[in-house]
DNA sequence: TCGACACGACCGACCAGTCAGTCGAGTGAG
DNA sequence: CTCACTCGACTGACTGGTCGGTCGTGTCGA
């Protein structure tokens, strides 16, 4: 194939580097492919080079940052620690990726409506959430307790109610004019809810 | 001002429908303001005669469409019916509201991106955040039962965590590709929550 | 007759994408 | 060793279509 293959997979995460920096500071439709171009310090036909369309960048954009997201998860799925402390984990997670580049969050939300216009960015988002739910089912069912929700249809309806939940709270926290502490709201409600889990007889 | 300011509340009436429906057909970027002048059944002239640009346009929709939630809801807190039941007419209006257009949440998902470039639309949808929860923690005050949260700032929490719920559910039913239903999932997943709310003692 | 309202052809800024060309690292025949 | 040639990577000035917005011109009710 390349000769360097090393070179031009450094190359794009460069790329991939400025464009995220400068979609999240302009918004993607206001940003023009010279600013990313610039942020790069690539020429337009380089960049042209790596990807085919502004539209390809975006998506080679969702494709990096939902594949590190499930790199994340994937890590935490398989570390040796008890349910409760991993789940506690995904939460401390998110809060933490986001406090650290509070732009992503707003980035992310741009780029989830962007899936209305390419289709591809909805069915990686969808997929992506799909294995995430997936991943919590397994984590609830895991969670120990008598009463935590069993394995199978249960635990999988459980765990898109505490997936609901961390969106939602990511979105608010988002777009709330004054930021509260996402970690500590978060992992209270995922707290109740499960409280609310538990106890949960017949229907 | 106007001669007959009727006919003209009635043309932006007119115009908003249209916008609504191009703007979900196609995506506000994509969408024309051509298209909107034919969905409308108006001329390009026309259009900018009630509108400043598009952004303003934009703008207006959503003020439009928060304002007619905000109704919604207001009617909802005045409705002379128990606190709980009054809860379940929030979920059901949000249910109904999205089964009979499905493309509003889509519409709605990008309009809130949109707010990222256009400020006002960003403060609206705050202000309208803002006064959601509000409203949930009076209802969940209102609860009764001698465990219900008290009003004050855990009310205030527990709206929160409510309102984020709602979002979510919402979310993840508008980008799911197997719709589920969305009234069943949302109330079941609110009344997990209330359980857990129940019981909860000091901190 | 007047002015609010409506019309639609037209303008021109803007920007994604192109393309003709440069550069430097291989390759291999003599 | 070297010269002629190939090829992948990269450059940046340029273009052509696309729309948001304008403007000169009606129309019609009061």
């Amino acid at each position: 194939m390349t000769v360097d293959a090393d070179r031009a997979v450094a190359r794009k995460a460069q790329i991939f580097e400025a464009a995220a920096a400068v979609f999240a500071r302009l918004g993607y439709h206001h940003a023009r492919m010279d600013d990313v171009v610039r942020a790069a310090g690539v020429s337009k036909g380089g960049l042209y080079w790596y990807f085919r369309s502004k539209e390809e960048l975006a998506t080679g954009l969702v494709h990096q940052m939902l594949a590190h997201e499930a790199e994340a998860m994937r890590a935490v799925m398989t570390a040796g620690a008890p349910a409760a402390d991993r789940l506690r984990m995904v939460v401390r997670a998110f809060a933490r990726e986001l406090a650290q580049n509070p732009d992503r969050a707003p980035l992310a939300l741009e780029l989830l409506a962007l899936g209305r216009t390419i289709p591809e960015i909805r069915t990686c988002f969808d997929a992506h959430h799909e294995q995430f739910v997936e991943h919590l089912a397994v984590l609830l069912a895991q969670l120990g307790g008598p009463d935590s929700p069993a394995p199978g249809p249960r635990a999988r309806t459980a765990a898109l109610a505490v997936a609901a939940m961390i969106d939602g709270m990511v979105l608010r926290w988002t777009l709330a004019r004054s930021p509260f502490d996402l970690e500590d709201a978060l992992w209270a409600a995922v707290q109740v809810l499960l409280r609310g889990l538990r106890e949960t007889g017949p229907r």
